[in-house]
DNA sequence: TTGTAAGCGTTATCAT
DNA sequence: ATGATAACGCTTACAA
């Protein structure tokens, strides 16, 4: 019985490609031989090895990775999940967990939740479905969600969250310390009414971000909200409003909104730090282009995607899961703040 | 004779994930049946469909994708391969591809070949192992290993990029044209000695727009070049290279490179435009946040990357390949540009 | 409409 | 060190 066409109405010419079978009568040895000379099992003589090297090479053979996925139960594919494959915070972590895997011999899946709960779910299980592991920045997702991820077996690595409910291992750096310095360095600059643009609602960094910001009210510190984002048009749209809380500081949630929101005040005449002060968090490369350049939070980013992938590769290798890396944050100053426009007035 | 463990040391609890055969069983079906149900092949009687999806919900089942791929031939599956994921030229275009290619139900891996035409020919070969369709931006690679890629049989699509050699489908964006007008556009505004920031040597796309600058001497424009790069660094690299031209205005290989010309040229006290006028190309978000606001060329990304996806989709439905689609991209005005100082001076 | 069983291209077990 | 061969979980002729 001959079976289907196989050319899948696809494209090319393509005449089939040799499998293992082909390799091994062409060697004169058995399968299993060549299987263990391409996965360089070393029980196998020089002799042997090199002919089937030959072989191999005289007729263009390469392993079929989905027949050795099938058989091995590996796939050396991992699915990497981010809400907002825009978002500068985001690629920088996905290029460089791209080159980290490159190099262990994984192949990465992505995706983009586009801040979607539910979207977070569903990618992350078809993600995971096909690959031997997942690595999520999944800032929303329920208990319920991830207890079913992890109910697949395999593992899954939170990045830029921490998660106790279902145990899960984690990359985060600390927001919160970061965020309290920042802060702490407006209100040296003499700052007393400060107005944080909320990020995405209920996202684990947003709520990080905001609690370290209203932890200055105990200190007298007048803290006024808006709910912006985290895009350039966030930060753009809120403009108005901002200027209508009569603050003299701005603490963004993230980058993107920040430097929309200084675009938004420089169109109205608003200097910034002079009448305004502002700042982000996250320290994308932009920031450093702007005028002026911003204040922000540095997320160690290389440091993260390392961390990210280094761990994601121990649970692969069978650690158990639940390790928790934590980075430290830190401000960086720069020209979008300065000191607020009544104490400049004293000192000049 | 039972065989090894399954549980590779991975990591949770996981009883094993049910099988065909076991829903099969469950629903008093043969495989072929439940098979069949997860298909959607109509040839089902409702019955045994209820009975099988039944079954399959008590269980817990899903199908396996890589067991389906390695009987069925298909994947799934496309792999995007670009230069760089931190430019946001690309991200855009993947994220767009991404979620057009999962509407399809098609999951896509993606890598960074970091500017390399080495990398781009290795990945290019190794994403395509594993999928059905492989989507590159890959400016530099030649016809022998674009050649070797074909020859895997399967659709390749190229973006960014027209390859004759090997006749390949292609979905560009007209640069030549696009930079055409945005130069026309300096040289109505009185500009005559303009100087071109190159972008990655042997790019297609670099060359389209050199082409385009250059183009203007014939008609006594004096035009400078100065080897720059893709990158805000490089941009911010040559600023006083590009000062010691004397040119009065700059046209930038793209708005990264523009983006960090301006920043640089504003630390140093030059003025944009009443200085020197500064235009970018692509069109990225953050360009209408600088100040001032950088005139580029929009390439209609969105277009494009549904044309990308579009086109892929074709090929993977069998389509002939060599299919070319040509978007129009056009100048956008905004405040890097203006007149020449010496036309702007007798104008007042 | 439904069932049977032959692949799909490997890996890993067992025997030699 | 090497070979024979049963899985791996599914799709799809072909038979009924």
């Amino acid at each position: 019985v001959t079976r289907q066409r196989r050319d899948g109405g696809g494209s090319a010419e393509g005449r089939k490609r040799p499998t293992i079978r082909q390799v091994a009568d062409a060697a004169d040895v058995s399968v299993a031989t060549v299987s263990r000379v391409f996965a360089g099992s070393a029980a196998v003589s020089a002799g042997l090895t090199q002919r089937v090297l030959d072989a191999a090479g005289r007729l263009g053979y390469a392993p079929h990775v989905v027949a050795q996925s099938l058989a091995g139960g590996r796939n050396n594919l991992v699915g990497m999940l981010v809400p907002n494959l825009a978002d500068p915070h985001f690629y920088a972590l996905i290029k460089q967990v791209l080159h980290e895997a490159e190099r262990d011999s994984y192949q990465v899946l992505v995706a983009d939740s586009d801040e979607s709960p539910a979207a977070e779910g569903n990618l992350g299980t078809s993600l995971l479905h096909r690959s031997d592991g997942l690595i999520m920045c999944a800032p929303r997702s329920g208990p319920a969600a991830l207890r079913e991820l992890l109910d697949l077996g395999k593992p899954v690595l939170m990045v830029d969250r921490v998660v106790t409910d279902p145990v899960m291992s984690s990359v985060v750096v600390d927001a919160h310390a970061g965020m309290r310095d920042l802060v702490r360095h407006l209100v040296d600059l003499g700052h007393r009414h400060i107005t944080y643009l909320h990020g995405p609602a209920r996202s684990w960094q947003e709520q990080e971000r905001w609690r370290a910001v209203r932890g200055f009210r105990k200190r007298g510190v007048r803290v006024d909200e808006i709910n912006a984002g985290a895009t350039l048009e966030d930060g753009q749209r809120v403009a108005a409003e901002v200027l209508a809380t009569g603050c003299t500081a701005v603490a963004a949630h993230n980058d993107l909104s920040a430097i929309g929101l200084v675009a938004a005040l420089a169109e109205q005449g608003v200097r910034v730090p002079e009448d305004l002060s502002v700042t982000g968090y996250d320290d994308i490369p932009f920031g450093r282009y702007t005028s002026p350049p911003l204040t922000t939070v540095r997320v160690p980013e290389l440091e993260a995607a390392s961390a990210t992938w280094q761990t994601m590769r121990g649970l692969l290798d069978g650690h158990r899961p639940g390790a928790r890396v934590v980075l430290r944050s830190e401000p960086v100053l720069r020209g979008s703040t300065g000191s607020p426009p009544e104490v400049a007035a004293v000192a000049r």
